[in-house]
DNA sequence: ATATAATCGAGACGGTACGTCCAGTCTTCTT
DNA sequence: AAGAAGACTGGACGTACCGTCTCGATTATAT
């Protein structure tokens, strides 16, 4: 979103500083885990970064915007390998998943933000955005390798296949956080392979019709 | 002072009021409605109900807890129909399902007590005691009726049983959850139809292996 | 106000209980030497006594009242002691009085009653009924046996006696409490000395003039 | 953070508002004239001052800390008149405390912070410090004047001229305000004058012997 | 004996104030 | 202009007592 048209947008006065939004970022991952969502401050994630509460102001509107962002770029991590079937790959994606759901700064925040996100519009496409979106190239990665593997069909009616997509998206990462956070049990390799069986064997039978 | 073997355990002092807890509950449900998770605070609550904040502090330990018992009894108006087929009677029950998470009161409750959950044991056992395992008897019941009309089989080993149980709870509820809260978008009946013909393809793909 | 024209006030019903009473003044003066006059509350005075809360209501007003009277017999122990010599006498009633002063239960009661009585119309009223008009005995009873004694002349304008025996009283009784709890200097043999000697020079003087 | 000898303590953020403290005071004073001691409560002034609680809480500890600052400063306004004589310099300082005694934000104030502060050390320090030893000055200053007068011997032991100025001002203090409150009988000008000529009377005495 | 009635302990009730904490803003001086 | 520091308003928190009320259980007098 750096893509300013303007050659100098004509910035005086002291420069904000670029250490302290890595700072301000690291220091409300560690509030998270110390403290979860609900008792993380404004205050406690200044004190830790070292800043003002001012400057977390000027350059996040609240709570969540702030720990929206702290936590988007752990998601990233998350990778489609190449392990030669699809099966495999999507039992990875699941486990690799599941890790980053253990870990307690996601674990909470994940969820508190998107409760705060069904009242909160402008929160809602942020998640979205910089969350939710960015890991659907993960199915559509995954699709891409099958299909050049041979085992899952191009498909044709572009519509359909987006479609498609969400929908598998859904499943995983429903059934995922589901697990993990709802019913609380664990996300074992097992699991996943049951899982992943009954995802595919869905998608299979659902294409030859 | 005869300690005779207490088939009561002498309760002495004026009673708790019935009434109150039923208006406190749905009082709860009220500022729900009107306000969401975040704003809703225990004094509102007390003047909506027309009782005193330290009632419901007498009988809530806080608002987490509360608002599980607010909400738990919504649940419990799921049913599964009996339409004649298993794939009507899913797609029913998912849409019943996504009915409710667009009211208002459990959109944003659902996810935030779940949120508050990953940090205190307690309010997760509450949760899943008052509503998680109590939407189970959904699964049992479909798979019972599905096995009288000879659309699954009868499965005889009875941990897998249980297993499979799971999974597919994890699954049905994991996507609409998802498809609901995070992903934002409707729940219709195409969807519907499209995500109970991936699931039962996969379950008798998986049972026929 | 005992003069009840009815000869039997047809009285029914469980009568109160008498030991209750004394267990309450006596738990009250505990609880003040414990806690003091603001930290005092109604229940742990219940609970000291080992009563319930509704049986010091049904006896008296509130805290202020209770308190008037669990502290008001404490200064019917003061006496005029009878040394030979009007000095000799009132200097020890200042030492008796300083004594009583010092008493925890006293020290903070007196005070706290008094401010209270200051926007209390009957609470003033109790207060002089049973503190400080009981104590202007002493007074008089000094006077009388100093003009037995022949120290003091008989005065034969009564109003004017009893003027004058007003001031004395707030003269000793203001000076006493002002060093003891206002002014927080130690009461001793010296004090009561130098004081009496004040007192009686300017009453002499005053007396012959 | 080298700790040199400190001329300023390096006052940083923003200075607390000097306004907020005297609209604090004055407020103080406007609900202790309205509510009386007990009824006072800290959010009531927070709110006549225009301040938040908090800002009430930073500055001081509590309700008594806040009541004897508040207070404080009416006992500034006795003034030791110089009518020519002793006598009338004494009566107009006793009218002039009377007086005071009668507006209802001393009243009040007056005998419930001294009560409180027979618990409290730090309380009793405070009171002396703003309050009592401040008015000793009226009585260091009327017997200057009567010495310059010939009215009163000059003392030579300085500690014996001490201790009986300490007693002439428990004498007055406490003998007006045990008038005025505890027996709470009116201060006019012929109490005034009997009262006078006993203490006179009996310092001249005292001096003589 | 059996009402009738006031008392008792216990503890929940509607309220009010407490003192604390945090959000988000504002004000000062420093960099 | 941005930064650190910290005071500011505003509002919810959870606790403690207040004085009242409802209980079931006692304990008297009056029938």
């Amino acid at each position: 979103m750096l893509s300013r048209s303007h050659p100098k947008p004509l910035r005086t006065g002291r420069p904000r500083s670029a250490a302290a939004d890595e700072a301000i970022l690291e220091a409300t991952r560690a509030s998270l885990v110390d403290l979860g969502w609900s008792k993380l401050t404004m205050g406690d994630v200044a004190t830790r970064a070292g800043v003002a509460k001012t400057t977390l102001y000027r350059r996040w509107a609240g709570k969540n915007e702030l720990v929206v962002d702290a936590v988007a770029v752990l998601f990233d991590e998350l990778e489609m390998p190449d392990l030669g079937s699809l099966s495999a790959d999507v039992q990875a994606v699941v486990l690799q998943f599941a890790a980053l759901l253990e870990r307690p700064e996601t674990r909470t925040a994940l969820m508190a933000v998107v409760a705060e996100s069904t009242r909160d519009e402008a929160l809602r496409t942020r998640i979205r955005d910089s969350i939710v979106d960015r890991q659907k190239r993960l199915v559509l990665q995954g699709r891409q390798r099958a299909q050049e593997r041979g085992e899952l069909p191009v498909e044709e009616d572009e519509e359909a296949a987006s479609a498609t997509a969400d929908l598998i998206f859904d499943v995983i990462a429903g059934a995922v956080v589901h697990r993990a956070l709802v019913s609380a049990e664990p996300i074992d390799a097992d699991w996943a392979r049951r899982f992943t069986a009954l995802l595919l064997a869905g998608l299979e039978a659902a294409a030859s019709s």
